[in-house]
DNA sequence: CGTTTAACTTACGTTCACGTCAAGCAATGT
DNA sequence: ACATTGCTTGACGTGAACGTAAGTTAAACG
């Protein structure tokens, strides 16, 4: 029972569903930083949360090169007073992003709901010419 | 004055943001099917409605051939019956994974205002803190 | 009729996001 | 003591989505 709230790099791939590759991947690009236990990688909640992220961001369409830049958002802790106010730009840009792609996603809905309607009546009309051979 | 209604390839690349590789390469990925005059491609409406929904699609972090299954939706037209129920159950797991999508970009959207109200109030502290000196 | 101009094909190159060995260290069990 | 298990670091491979360069053809212009 090692120590609480540190997650060895299988522990998290399970937890995930990623691949040791993956997790290694991701702090060569200096997503992630688990810290080390001689030569093993521990994971922290601040690196399960950085992950979470990630994820999420990749769902998104984001890059990881993109995700990189935004996760220091969620990290403001101890910004020098210019990097925070270019950090804290490029999270309204972001943002207004991400509500452009709600709004589009919404249409996208809508369209893909108009044309399972169509579908369901076309269905309907091939399923009742067959029962009625 | 051309034909209107058709476009040449560099009308179109010009209208949509796209290169020509990135069309002839849609062509190849079977997602176009622009018409040959003589050697030359010619995009009707049809193509340009694909095309519009093949760079939605991708946005939303869909793969090529993820969007040119979806793009059978949106040409239900001569489908077999079979062929159109295997579409139609498709559509409907898409569209689930949207709505899916639309929950999780909700929550990252109210995720960042907060950030943003912190981060906001960090740098009205240090803006204050330096008028101070 | 020669020459730009635009589109074409073929094919190899590139970037991203990992997958997949190969070889080595380190603790753990028998 | 030794083998197994789990993690490690390279290093090369791979699929997706194009970029790019080379050489060809066809239409249009002076």
């Amino acid at each position: 029972m090692s120590d609480e709230n540190l997650m060895t790099i299988r522990q998290m791939c399970d937890a995930y569903e990623v691949t040791p590759r993956t997790l290694r991947f991701y702090e060569a690009k200096e997503l992630l930083f688990p810290i080390r236990q001689g030569t093993k990688r521990l994971y922290a909640r601040r690196d399960r949360a950085r992950l979470k992220l990630i994820l999420r961001g990749k769902r998104f369409g984001f890059s990881l090169e993109e995700i990189r830049q935004l996760l220091d958002l969620y990290d403001l802790g101890d910004q020098q007073a210019t990097q925070l106010a270019k950090t804290y730009e490029l999270a309204t840009q972001r943002l207004a992003d991400m509500v452009n792609q709600r709004e589009e996603l919404d249409e996208a809905i809508e369209e893909l709901k108009q044309q399972l309607e169509w579908g369901e009546k076309r269905l309907a009309e091939l399923y009742a010419s067959s029962a009625a051979e």
